[in-house]
DNA sequence: GCCAACGTTGGC
DNA sequence: GCCAACGTTGGC
């Protein structure tokens, strides 16, 4: 099983949205690196839900896959803000996985997840780290369950 | 293929 | 709202 950790901004997708609505597809990566880790996550595989863009970001709750890679159907919605006119309807740029919760988490604020030392390395805390898919380490994945049960 | 301009991300 | 960092775009 592989580990992983995804972003979203909770004014837009929270953890407690993604429990309210028990699954979801993870629309609107427009990433090439992001779409490729997306593209090799297998069902079963365990998120670590992290909330960007919020006071504060941190760490809300654990997600699984629980459908593998396919075309995010928003990319040819002319109506959603994620519409990209140049994907081919023939070759689709952009997946989406989808995911359903697996575990919440007390939440772990980021200078805590800075101040952990099995993290000191996780791409999440590197400077200037902008992407919003990234794999991490079973070190680094029970650290944070670790300091949310 | 280079690189400047531009847009986006995301912490603060 | 600011701004550093970074990815993408497009002219050449």
């Amino acid at each position: 099983m592989a580990y992983w950790l995804m972003k979203s901004e909770p004014d837009v997708f929270s953890y407690d949205d993604l429990v309210r609505v028990k699954r979801e597809g993870w629309d609107g990566v427009r990433n090439y690196q992001a779409r490729n880790y997306m593209r090799v996550m297998k069902r079963g595989d365990l998120v670590v839900f992290y909330h960007s863009n919020a006071t504060p970001p941190g760490v809300a709750g654990i997600a699984k896959i629980v459908k593998e890679a396919e075309p995010d159907p928003t990319q040819f919605d002319v109506s959603s803000k994620y519409f990209d006119p140049k994907s081919p309807l023939d070759n689709p740029r952009w997946d989406w996985v989808t995911v359903a919760p697996h575990q919440r988490l007390t939440f772990i604020e980021l200078e805590r997840l800075r101040a952990m030392k099995p993290l000191q390395s996780c791409q999440l805390l590197a400077r200037g780290n902008r992407l919003s898919v990234m794999p991490l380490t079973t070190k680094e994945f029970s650290a944070i369950v670790k300091a949310g049960s």
